[in-house]
DNA sequence: ATTTAAAAATTGATATATCAATTTGCAATG
DNA sequence: CATTGCAAATTGATATATCAATTTTTAAAT
């Protein structure tokens, strides 16, 4: 996480709009108006300026100059290619986490990870939100806080695309394998663990795509231009 | 790179701040005054917040609200885990690379190889630029675009550091080495090529500041509050 | 001389106004 | 009926003005 900005406005309309994306509230192709964001939120343009302008940096947000913002469209191919990075980083990331996680980070992990767990009347939004973290706290304890920040924003722009694997016990069970294998410190094993996680995932998401999306070039509900 | 926007001015700003910064003209703790800024582009404000902004998003710039932008300031442990983050990726992309290289991808990174070989009147910041493309370049023969522009990005951070490593012949040497074992689609021996190179730029960047800096907390010149 | 407090100045954030491009809709034409 | 060209409307980019925070300066007190 950048460091706290006091800058109420801009990042208030920033986290929100950027929950929004990665929750999948906004479809992909989906026009962000500023004029309409500006109202809701009760500022005038500066600010929901600035968010916008962060959001595309990290490719949430597309702009097309003089005409509008738009959730980012993702093509088969860039989903491919993130979730292929995805294995890169996490793996390496486990393999570090493994050696040197200490046990307040095991204990931390546990937390989050009995968080989602439980409360099945939730939203998925939260759920989704709870993956990113345990997902990034394992990236933490690799000891290299600049590799987690790239695994957190990756998962960010993967996250609308995970809902596809919310089949309820399979994540709980491997979350609890993956924990497992951290506490023995056995680097082999908890990648192991998570490549099986992170292989069912991708193949999972690109077939249901690629049969649901056969038609359309781009992926997510929207189809906007 | 992301895709071409006909937006001038601010990314007119937006460029030439960001080679300043990777080529190490802005010193790292410099202030980046939005009012100097606006004077010598002449335009007004906003496009320059605009590019602040952006700049920020790739942590090459640091807000501190109400107060001033800022070079990014890096401590050694943020450049020891980016060093390490470059390895990471780079070994992963090359080792993609040397299988599914194209003859035309050759011959592009041949080229630009020779660009920075024969020139040694021109700058560093010239030389700098060129050794990241070289980089993306070679990432980008992996296939994964995602995994390439990271790399890039990566690489615009670390490239004030790596004018350290400007050791003549020696990277010329290694990058001939590199294009030999991808040319032979030698993923192993690319691999061992690559490795070789970095270990040595990390070690010689982090000694050398190590020494240099030894006092202070943040690396680079300028010492900024 | 050093520290503290208050005030002045600097600077960025936010708001509003104007400008320029793009997009949309309608009408004219083949 | 489809297509092209023009005009109107929409929308974002840029410019300017105002506001609020921070930083610096200055002067007083210890």
């Amino acid at each position: 996480m950048p460091p706290k900005q006091n800058n109420a406005a801009k990042h208030a309309i920033y986290d929100q709009i950027r929950s929004e994306i990665i929750t999948g509230k906004k479809n992909p192709g989906e026009r962000l108006s500023i004029d309409t964001l500006k109202n809701e939120f009760g500022t005038s343009v500066t600010p929901v300026r600035d968010a916008l302008q962060m959001l595309s940096q990290e490719d949430l947000v597309t702009i097309k100059p003089r005409s509008g913002y738009y959730v980012t469209l993702v093509s088969l191919k860039e989903l491919n290619d993130m979730l292929e990075l995805r294995e890169i980083l996490e793996l390496a990331a486990v393999e570090r986490a493994a050696e040197k996680i200490t046990d307040e980070q095991i204990e931390e992990l546990k937390a989050v990870h009995a968080g989602f767990t439980n409360d099945n009347d939730e939203t998925y939004s939260r759920y989704t939100q709870e993956n990113i973290i345990f997902h990034y706290l394992v990236a933490k304890a690799s000891g290299n806080d600049s590799l987690a920040l790239h695994v957190r924003r990756l998962h960010d722009r993967l996250a609308r695309f995970m809902i596809i694997i919310r089949s309820g016990s399979f994540m709980t069970d491997v979350h609890n394998r993956l924990i497992d294998r951290l506490i023995a410190r056995d680097p082999a094993g908890a990648k192991r663990t998570l490549k099986k996680e992170m292989d069912e995932a991708r193949t999972a998401i690109m077939d249901r795509i690629m049969r649901e999306e056969a038609g359309s070039w781009h992926l997510g509900a929207g189809n906007a231009t």
